[in-house]
DNA sequence: TTGTAGGCGTTATCAT
DNA sequence: ATGATAACGCCTACAA
């Protein structure tokens, strides 16, 4: 008994006494085969079990695999679940599915150490993230393939942003327009290294140009000075990961400062921050925004759905996926583009 | 000038001067090799910018691309903000991740129309869903290869479920051990052809075998019967797809009955469902639990955060994924898994 | 309209 | 420890 090899394109050309090319031709290329013959190896196909061209070697031989790896700076349980992350995914599987494409996804950290080029199956690659520093080595994203960076600027690359500086200079002035007695600022990820909690003088920050936490900062900065006030009175203290978990703790230490020193306003860098502050200030019986107002920045649902509504800046996290997704497949231009915000001004800062 | 071919690994043997074999081997079996040779190796690798073997080649080579595929029911715009299949993928991409694959996204209806075979170069597949008939055929499932399948039951493949009929048995029975005066069901893709509204005879059910929601209505039925109401009694709405938009048109119907023939309880086949239920009644000055019940499925994060948190089953779909991603890498063996619930009893239904 | 044959970049088997 | 060589399954000039 001959071992149960997989049919393939050959066995099927023998099996009907016909070329291995026309059997091919059958199945890519309609046209340069009468309709009868084309009819007759279809339907031996399927009486076979050949379930057409084997994707392993078409792809090695054609040199595309109709294959879009998304690169993930978090791991793909947390990108999965974060609502703006999912958003771009979303985005971007839509544009991919409607033009035959899939979806493979990496996680950044992988990419690099466990599957070594073992992504070289992707026909080009959407990079997302706040990618971790050394992910922004030219040296460890894939050669010769098209690559679109969303949110964050690894040099040479085409990418899609959001207009983040004014994004969030808006939202600042928005709050400060109501004088505070004591602002706060809760950023992500915004130091060189890992920080939970305060940022002090001795933290070094990102750097400026390749992080959107800095092109954040540098708005709320702006539109605080604008108020009069210098940035470095007020306090900073950062997130590592914007979830509730990472979050709840920092926030806490804010909320539970003796009374004169908590302060009654924060700008926070993303909605999940702003609604753990929200969460665990009800929890306390601060009432939002009388006794603490509070901004946001993303425009989530989760956000919006609940009451008090937040005050942030909605982003479209499905655009930005759509875009990146056009440029990588040639639909759009690969020129770096920018996508802008809007204000939405919610009961946690009126 | 030559065309800037892609350097391969057999460009980088003739450059050295040894076999493809021995680069091969560089990579791959570390102890095939002197340290020393596999340190030049690696060394003029890097110098000519090789970045390892090619994922294309090697795969059609060894057969295998460490990358498993999963079959989605519905769009991945959809599966991917279902806060369900999300959890599912989560727990999926961790096993994956942690054992050096990668996770491919297919959607139903692209695989068997769009990417033709295409899918050949997973591994394995994990299929999702409230699979539309057609694609329960299993001819329509990829041939020999690995595959597992979750939330339903495909012929002669192995099966990641939980117990939905004793799970919504147990919800079912909370609710009505207070009693109601008028109930109701509203059901998820209960109806063989489409339909977003009630229920009459006409309708046709989905086959008892195949689904997972005629499981819950089962459950639900044996909680009336043991109530000594009978089912046939109790109206039922359908819903096509599990988001809100979907919903809420049909659950405004529902609400917007004359005050003698509105439910005071909803047995929801899904927590989507329940909560969308919530937000109209809200809006409409219903009160909950007082004016109306509200029973759930699937334990959801959104409903238990709010007030008042729903009553419902809790599901661990993270759970769900690990185990099949475990079985479709033969790290569990493939044995069809039941995994069990936990009722949740929230304000909604105390 | 159909057939022939070379090669895509690897890895496994067998020698040496 | 290293080298030669034959597949893996398919596509595509080119020839017939």
């Amino acid at each position: 008994m001959p071992p149960p090899r997989r049919t393939t394109l050959k066995d099927l050309a023998r099996e009907l006494g016909v070329s291995t090319a026309t059997v091919s031709n059958a199945f890519n290329r309609p046209d340069q085969l009468s309709p009868r013959l084309r009819e007759r190896i279809l339907g031996e196909a399927k009486r076979l079990g050949y379930r057409g061209p084997d994707a392993k070697a078409r792809s090695l031989r054609t040199g595309r695999s109709r294959i879009i790896a998304v690169i993930l700076a978090e791991s793909l349980t947390y990108s999965i679940n974060d609502a703006v992350a999912s958003e771009l995914l979303s985005g971007i599987a839509e544009v991919l599915d409607a033009h035959g494409h899939t979806l493979l996804l990496l996680s950044g950290r992988q990419h690099i150490s466990q599957a070594p080029g073992s992504s070289s199956i992707a026909d080009g690659f959407i990079a997302y993230g706040l990618m971790p520093p050394s992910l922004m080595v030219s040296a460890d994203l894939p050669a010769q393939r098209p690559l679109v960076a969303v949110d964050f600027s690894p040099a040479g690359y085409p990418t899609v942003h959001i207009d983040n500086e004014p994004s969030s200079y808006r939202v600042a002035r928005h709050a400060l327009s109501t004088p505070a007695r004591q602002v706060a600022i809760v950023s992500l990820r915004l130091t060189e290294a890992p920080c939970n909690g305060r940022i002090t003088a001795e933290h070094e920050l990102l750097p400026a140009e390749r992080s959107i936490t800095r092109s954040r900062l540098a708005g709320f900065h702006q539109a605080l000075e604008e108020r009069g006030l210098a940035p470095e009175d007020v306090p900073m203290w950062n997130i590592e990961e914007n979830t509730y978990e990472v979050c709840a703790p920092v926030i806490e230490e804010i909320l539970d400062l003796p009374d004169a020193e908590r302060p009654d306003l924060l700008l926070c860098m993303s909605d999940r921050i702003a609604l753990t502050a929200l969460t665990l200030a009800e929890q306390r019986g601060l009432r939002v925004p009388e006794d603490l107002r509070l901004t946001g920045f993303d425009g989530i649902a989760e956000g919006q759905y609940r009451a008090p509504r937040l005050t942030t800046v909605r982003q479209d996290s499905v655009e930005k996926g759509r875009m990146a997704a056009r440029m990588i497949l040639g639909l759009a231009p690969s020129e770096s583009t920018l996508l802008h915000t809007e204000l939405v001004i919610g009961e946690t800062c009126p």
